[in-house]
DNA sequence: CGAAAATCTTGCCCTAGAGCAAGTTTTGGT
DNA sequence: ACCAAAACTTGCTCTAGGGCAAGATTTTCG
């Protein structure tokens, strides 16, 4: 299965678009690799691209005052994900965009992606529903993370993730979690 | 100033639209009131209309399985508020919608506002603009609050709100910031 | 206006999770 | 395959915030 496959069976899926009415679409779209640990975007850039996974994932993550890791999101296959609140508002992104395993994607540059926003009915649709979705995401994890043990919290996200003990480093699901690497660790004692 | 001048500037503000333009969207809202502590909607009921408070506020907040309250957002004036998920998905709401003072708002049916989001130039823009915010402000939140101190994100809601703490009942706030009304009793003695 | 109810405050104690230190295991580069 | 560096584990101590109880204040509504 190609690429390109892969992204039109998720906008296929999405919008009920034709072969035909992808290839100009697909034509916006430019493969990309990313070793482990690369960075697709860092803290104080303004984000230029959107990014659709097909191999590997990669995280979303912001430094706070005091120096520690907020991990807010993890990008695996067939997800887009970028800094959408600065390729919205064209800001510095304040967070930073890495591979966490090796990774291959399918990039639009911001332009191109706002260009078929605008003009191609399929694209308008996947975008309200990238964005209806994050924005269910987002809540989701607020009402259900909110009053929970760091325990319960653990629980949720496998299963959410099943794979995702082995796959991400646990520094990274602690910063996730909001909690500390030293209390994950105790947790998984009691899985 | 009428409630429906304040929905046009709104609109206007945000797409540009002329009057004309507005008359027929105008023509889909309704007027209605609320009594403070009334609701808009209930849990388990599927969210049936999109709302633009004129006047007072309402919160949205959820009942966990503790039955501790969690308040995720308040909307004040010239705001659009509703339970995006429940209104998107058709699924029953999982939270409340209540109103905190007494209330005026503008209400337009589910089905009047996606006909119009399909339809309507202005309208699409405006509900890409509302999913826009509406996740940019959850990312915020998200953010902005992990790894703070009780205290830190009581500052941080009143940077945003100034009036929160006149117009809110404590208990309210408390749900929001994740934290008991005995630790924001006592942080206020600390401000 | 006045009584009952709800809300807010504050003293006290308790627990979940932070953070350091010191060891162990895993990973990555040559 | 080897070594250094990074990541993970675990014992110990400490603190922010939870939660009860009991009193003070405010709101509601007859």
């Amino acid at each position: 299965m190609s690429q390109l496959d892969l992204l039109y069976r998720y906008m296929h899926a999405r919008t009920g678009l034709s072969e035909q009415e992808f290839e100009p679409i697909a034509a916006c779209f430019q493969p990309c690799s990313y070793k482990t640990n690369q960075y697709l975007l860092r803290e104080g850039e303004v984000c230029q691209h959107n990014y659709f996974v097909t191999k590997g994932s990669f995280r979303m993550y912001h430094v706070n005052a005091e120096g520690m890791e907020l991990t807010r999101y993890f990008a695996f296959e067939n997800k887009f994900g970028t800094n959408l609140t600065s390729l919205i508002e064209g800001s510095p992104s304040i967070e930073n965009l890495q591979a966490i395993e090796p990774l291959e994607v399918l990039r639009i540059s911001k332009t191109d992606f706002f260009d078929l926003v605008d003009s191609n009915p399929a694209i308008t649709k996947i975008y309200r529903n990238i964005l209806e979705n994050a924005y269910i995401t987002s809540q989701k994890r607020i009402y259900d993370l909110q009053g929970m043990t760091a325990l319960d919290r653990l629980r949720w996200l496998l299963e959410q993730y099943p794979m995702i003990l082995t796959r991400i480093p646990s520094r990274m699901i602690a910063s996730y979690l909001g909690i500390t690497p030293y209390t994950l660790s105790r947790l998984k004692a009691q899985l």
